[in-house]
Parts: C-alpha cells; sequence; structure tokens
DNA sequence: GCAATATCGTGAAATTTGTAACGATTATGC
DNA sequence: GCATAATCGTTACAAATTTCACGATATTGC
C-alpha cells in the first residue's frame, strides 16, 4: 500500500466521522462535493484521499455511504477495537473517562492509572483506575493500542518512558512538555494552551 | 508584515512554551540547535521561523532566551491577555475551567455559559458560570477574543451562531461537529475522537 | 437507444512547506 | 591581533501537498 500522509488520515477520519452521521440521518449515498460541503474540505481532496484505498465511487452517482465507510475504515483502522490506556484521572482524564462517544467509535479505554491513592481503586464509567505502581506489570500483559498521557507536567517523561517499556508505538500527550521517546514510538501532542492561542493567532495574524 | 502560516505559529508557540521553561530552568541563552533538540523541530526550521520576525540571534552564542520570546510574543500574541469564552461547563469544560495553566500563558477564561441550571450561577477557580440565555447580551458587552465550544454535538450549532453574532472571530470546537461560520471567522477542531485514531493509524498505516 | 449531464478518478501544474548549503558574524584561545 | 570554531540568517533547491483540467462512466429524460 502506498504511503499514506499524517493529513490525509486526519481528512479520512473527519469524512468517517461524517458518513456515520450521514448514516444516521437515514441517507443512502453522497457525493464529494456533498461530503466538501459538510466537512469544510475540498472535493477534489476527497476523492483524491479516497483514491488511496481503490475506486468506489459510482460516476453520475456518488459513493455508497455504507461501502465507503466500510472501506475506508478497513484501511485505516483494521481493528475493531482500539485499546486505550489512561494516566491521570484528574479533571482532564475524568472528563475523557466520563465521554460516551469513544465507544461509539472503536475506542476502549481498558484500564486508567493514577499515583494518588484516592483516585485509584476506583472505577469510573465502566474503567477501573488502579496504582500506579502496577502499571507496567499490567499494561505489559494485555497490549494496548495507544498510551494517553494526562498527568502533571513533571510526572509526564516518567510515565512516556513507562508506556515505551510496555511496547505501546502511539502515545497522546496532554501535557505540555517534549517527550523523549525511541523514533519507533509516535507521540501527537496536544497542549490545549497552544491550541488555544493557535486559534487567536491564525484569526488575528 | 509577512503572512505568517499557522504551521509557523504552531512551531513559534512550541518555542515560546519551550523558552518560558528554559527561563524557570535560569538559562540566559540557547542555540537554534539547543532549542531543536529540545522542542523535536528542526534547527534550520527554528531559525528560519524566527527569521520572520527580525534578527534577534548572536552569532557563535545563540539568541538570548528573554529576548527572543519577547520578540516572538510581541509578534504572534501582540495582547497581554487574551480573552476566552467557554460554553459548557460539563467534564470537559470543568476540567478546562479547573486547568491553573491557562492563566500562566496569556490566556484568561473571563466567563462560562451553560443550558443547565444546575451548573449554572456557580464560580468554579473564579469564573462565574451563566445561564445560557444571558449570553449573547454578556458578550457582547465584553468583547472576547476565542469562543471555546464544549457543548453537546446537538447544541454545538446553535452556540457558534451565537458566537458569531457576537462578533468573535476565533472558535475552539471540541464537539464532533463541522461548524457552518462565515469565512471571516477561523474555527479550530479539537476532536479527541480523530486525534486518539490518528495517534494509532500514524504509528501503524 | 441516445444525447445530456453529473460525478468519479487521475496525471500534470502550481503552490506550499521543508532541507541543504554557505557566506557573514561573533566569541575564544593562543 | 589572528586563526578557529560555533552559530546565525538567507538563498537556492527539493519534497510534499493542493489545485486544476479533463477523460471516463453511469444515470436520466426523451
Ligand atoms: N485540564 C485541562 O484543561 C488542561 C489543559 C491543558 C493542559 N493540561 C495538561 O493535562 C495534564 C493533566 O491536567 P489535569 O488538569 O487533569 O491535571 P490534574 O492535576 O487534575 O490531574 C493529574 C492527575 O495525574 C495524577 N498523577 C500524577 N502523577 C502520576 C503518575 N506518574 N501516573 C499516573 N497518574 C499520575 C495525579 O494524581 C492527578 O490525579 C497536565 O499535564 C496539564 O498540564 C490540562
Ligand atoms: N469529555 C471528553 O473527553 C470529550 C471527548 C471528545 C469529545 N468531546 C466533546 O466535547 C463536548 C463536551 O463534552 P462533555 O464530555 O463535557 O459533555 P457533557 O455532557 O459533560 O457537558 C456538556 C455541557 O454542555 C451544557 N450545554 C448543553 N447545551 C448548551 C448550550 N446551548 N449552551 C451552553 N451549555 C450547554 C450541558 O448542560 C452540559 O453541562 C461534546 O460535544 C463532546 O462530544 C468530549
Amino acid at each position: 500500500m502506498k504511503n499514506i500522509s499524517s493529513k490525509t488520515i486526519s481528512r479520512v477520519l473527519l469524512c468517517v466521522r461524517t458518513l456515520e452521521s450521514l448514516m444516521r440521518e437515514g441517507k443512502i449515498t453522497i457525493s464529494s462535493g456533498g461530503l466538501a460541503r459538510i466537512t469544510g474540505l475540498t472535493d477534489v481532496q476527497i476523492r483524491k484521499d479516497i483514491s488511496n484505498f481503490g475506486k468506489v465511487g459510482i460516476p453520475r452517482v456518488g459513493y455508497n455511504i455504507r461501502d465507503l465507510k466500510t472501506v475506508l475504515e478497513e484501511f485505516i483502522l483494521r481493528k475493531n477495537v482500539i485499546r486505550v490506556i489512561l494516566f491521570g484521572a484528574g479533571n482532564l482524564g475524568k472528563a475523557i473517562l466520563k465521554y460516551a462517544g469513544f465507544g461509539k467509535q472503536k475506542l476502549k479505554i481498558v484500564a486508567a492509572f493514577d499515583r494518588d491513592k484516592k483516585k485509584s481503586e476506583k472505577v469510573i464509567n465502566g474503567v477501573k483506575v488502579y496504582p500506579f505502581e502496577k502499571a507496567l506489570f499490567l499494561i505489559k500483559k494485555s497490549t494496548a493500542d495507544i498510551g494517553v498521557i494526562a498527568v502533571p507536567q513533571e510526572a509526564s517523561q516518567e510515565v512516556a518512558d513507562l508506556i515505551v517499556a510496555a511496547g505501546i508505538k502511539s502515545i497522546v500527550n496532554f501535557a505540555p512538555v517534549s517527550l523523549k521517546v525511541p523514533k519507533e514510538v509516535h507521540v501527537r501532542n496536544i497542549d490545549l494552551t497552544i491550541e488555544f492561542l493557535s486559534a487567536y493567532c491564525d484569526a488575528s495574524v
């Protein structure tokens, strides 16, 4: 398969989300132009992204929504359940644990860890919060696909090291710190401060 | 001034965050190579980004941390306080309200709104949560720079329309919905589902 | 059945973004 | 003071990404 760029992946996931929403509305087909109007992407971009995965469209008709969703998901997700492990059950971690929307997609939070005894040993929205000390042992037994870091910045590198040691290859990092990880491990940083400031700057600069 | 791309802005904000951290450590100067090692960017990219804003560096020495930070902030932030208005004081909204880190940067949450009577009329971390009905009136009086949407997806377009009506030009949208806004309004979408899935796909596809 | 038309898929052109190379400049050590 | 070395700023080059243009194809209406 061709190398799919990170930008393409984000756009395709946006399309998948939109296709799901169209399915819920009972729609059967959608054109690249229609998807473009909803998502804010361009029609050509959508067709080109889709063309990475084969020929799914029907000229003069567009795409069958269910088929397109299936094809896109098969190529980029390729698993029915993507297993997430969460570090830090503080303000942000709890919001993530309580969010029902992940399950509707293929994301499943399989465990959470917190160093604070008052927070661990609880169950939030069906997910058990374990004490941090047990993390390495438990993670190694149950392979996870993604590690999410929602701990204070001082602890974030230590947690990243543990995630790497457990053999997990994807990290989502909410701490405002640039993590050091081996190059085969992929980190996606979400620093909300930077996101907010970028939103402001993009509009004003 | 030249047109600064959105990517440059994100990188510069990352550098500013790093410079702050270096200042706290008591460092005085840093080279582009040093910044590159910490941030994961490349030294050339950093020098090129900085060159958008003038000549701040000293050959053979690098950059004075305080000076560089000042120059970068002056050019891209240009305000001492960036005022944020938050919609939705649910799980995510509360996490945002309780986060102390925004204030250390120049972000200030000036008001929050929630439709649920049980949540409004409270004060969280010094920020008052108002009932949603009062939003348009209150926002128009106190101009804000950014509107943050942390309401359920059904309500997100309605809230976006209100933010637009209040004359705010930047939106950060956490709802998994593509908003319709006039083209002069800038939307930054943060769909955590897509972020998590992207992190997984980037590492595996 | 056939012309008309909407839409797909795609190679080529244009634009944007990132990289490499290198002269210019300043501190350091002798 | 002068050679040396580190680092900046910038120009030229390369790679990635987006946009354009258009041929191919399936449906619709007559
Ligand atoms: N809340 C926000 O809106 C927000 C915004 C921007 C950035 N962040 C960043 O996200 C991270 C989490 O923020 P928060 O507001 O949830 O903080 P928080 O203090 O509410 O929660 C952090 C949790 O991590 C736990 N913890 C500490 N060390 C740990 C370890 N080694 N392993 C497991 N758990 C550990 C703490 O006990 C605590 O429960 C921070 O790095 C913060 O800078 C948060
Ligand atoms: N929590 C997460 O980790 C997470 C993850 C991904 C996406 N999201 C998205 O973020 C948004 C918020 O998520 P949440 O978990 O905080 O949901 P939540 O249900 O906990 O909170 C939503 C809040 O918005 C309020 N609200 C409803 N309509 C409103 C209106 N018109 N104006 C003001 N307030 C209104 C509700 O009363 C509620 O308090 C949702 O769109 C969700 O899909 C959240």
